[in-house]
DNA sequence: CTCCTGAGCTGGTCGGACCAGTGGACTAGG
DNA sequence: CCTAGTCCACTGGTCCGACCAGCTCAGGAG
């Protein structure tokens, strides 16, 4: 059977287009690697013969992306990041605000994420691991009469635990990722509350209902109870529209 | 009590990021909206009183978060996209080729939001909906006997159909976003059994298994064969270390 | 030995220039 | 009157040269 030629929409490969491939490519090759430097400016200029023009537009693009960082002055040249999350959440975030992405949907995703990596680290933890969760349970406990802020990160050291128990960091990432966007979005209603005491103690008790069910290894408990937890912590700061969907993942 | 002063390390605010971001303002607030044209380099050099480097830069970055799309030779001026998911992919691509992502881990977290979609189609579906399911098993089946473009075209109508009646465009986005991932990461080893014809049946079949427990009302079977499907259309191609955690994903 | 200074680099921004290509106005032809 | 062809103003892509403020570090003053 003779094929159709198939001929593709051809678009024009700028020049800066060009560098920034070569450059991501290093990186996947491991030619170039975080904490590296890239040559100066004016270096690259004469490297890939093109106008500084055109490498600057192309550190701009690999710059926005998150891959490098060029400082004023610094006579290493600009550093090769290592990879953050930042520009992912960046383009979730555009997402969330230009199209049409509902508070609802968010906070479900962020149900169905929590859970999902609850039930697989109930069912994957070992006792070692096990002992390490409640280890940031009581780090939590202490952390209330500090501050916020020990709290908050006990609570982060809590969520990565689960993270590598779970043995998918991806989870954890896009669950990161969609936490810092609601708070984005939902930021004017929940900034006075948030170094609540008792809002502290509720989150608290809230983890320790899911530890227990871990230890128990009952996944399926655990994940349901992440899943409400969740739900009654968005719900206590904002008026949810189309409540249906995040009932049905809480009813299972 | 008395605040600590609190003080945020500055870092230099670039011209052209100033641009970018008044740029995005206007596009969250709703002042310039996909399909509009952005005026000429020239003319904003003179609104936003810079050089047409600056310019450029902020555009190049705007072009590079899929924003703008700029065009030699247009009298228009650049255009406003519509959001695409490319910039993520671009994005979760790189997460995956330069940090430790495994293949298990997006496979997993395919597995995840799938079954998560289905499970809420489930239970949410209308029985208008249950029929436009099925009228898409059907295109489908059709679809076999013109080429694997068709038959693709229908396979992604039908999760189109999950997603909305999952009523979370976000779960069905990011799925979409990690499968290209996959597809890229692995497409070497795919490349010349995509277009068979057993691969396609088998591939109606899981549809239609999926479609059935849909029916019935079984969100929790639905989701787990839907897991199970996708682990075996996966394993088929690529061997996967760590397999445990998908494991645990399709046992429940 | 320490401290300070200055030179030489860095990136950020500017202004001007040229080119190939686009699209719409304008005109010649029906 | 409408259509088809030409032409030109303007577009974005690239280049060049210039200036500035800031960072490092070598080297000199104490």
């Amino acid at each position: 059977m003779a094929q159709e030629p198939k001929f593709q929409p051809v678009q024009p490969v700028r020049a800066y287009q060009r560098i920034v491939e070569q450059i991501e490519d290093a990186l996947i090759r491991g030619d170039l690697t975080p904490g590296q430097r890239l040559p100066s400016e004016r270096e690259l200029v004469s490297q890939f013969a093109v106008s500084r023009s055109t490498v600057r537009e192309a550190l701009r693009v690999l710059e926005s992306g998150g891959v490098v960082r060029s400082r004023p002055g610094d006579p290493n040249g600009p550093e090769i990041l290592p990879f953050t999350s930042a520009p992912l959440r960046k383009q979730l975030f555009r997402l969330a605000r230009v199209d049409q992405l509902t508070l609802s949907e968010l906070i479900g995703f962020r149900m169905i994420m929590d859970g999902a990596a609850i039930q697989l680290a109930s069912r994957l933890r070992t006792d070692e691991q096990l002992a390490e969760m409640e280890q940031t349970l009581v780090a939590m406990r202490a952390a209330i009469d500090v501050d916020f802020n020990a709290f908050s990160e006990a609570d982060l050291a809590f969520h990565e635990v689960i993270a590598r128990v779970s043995r998918n960091s991806l989870i954890e990432t896009c669950n990161e990722v969609v936490r810092g966007v609601v708070l984005g979005l939902i930021a004017d209603k929940i900034a006075n509350a948030t170094n609540s005491r008792a809002l502290m103690l509720e989150s608290l008790q809230h983890h320790t209902e899911v530890v227990e069910a871990i230890r128990a290894g009952d996944g399926h408990a655990a994940a349901r109870i992440a899943r409400q937890n969740l739900y009654d912590y968005y719900a206590a700061y904002v008026p949810l529209p189309d409540r249906e969907p995040l009932q049905a993942l809480i009813d299972d």
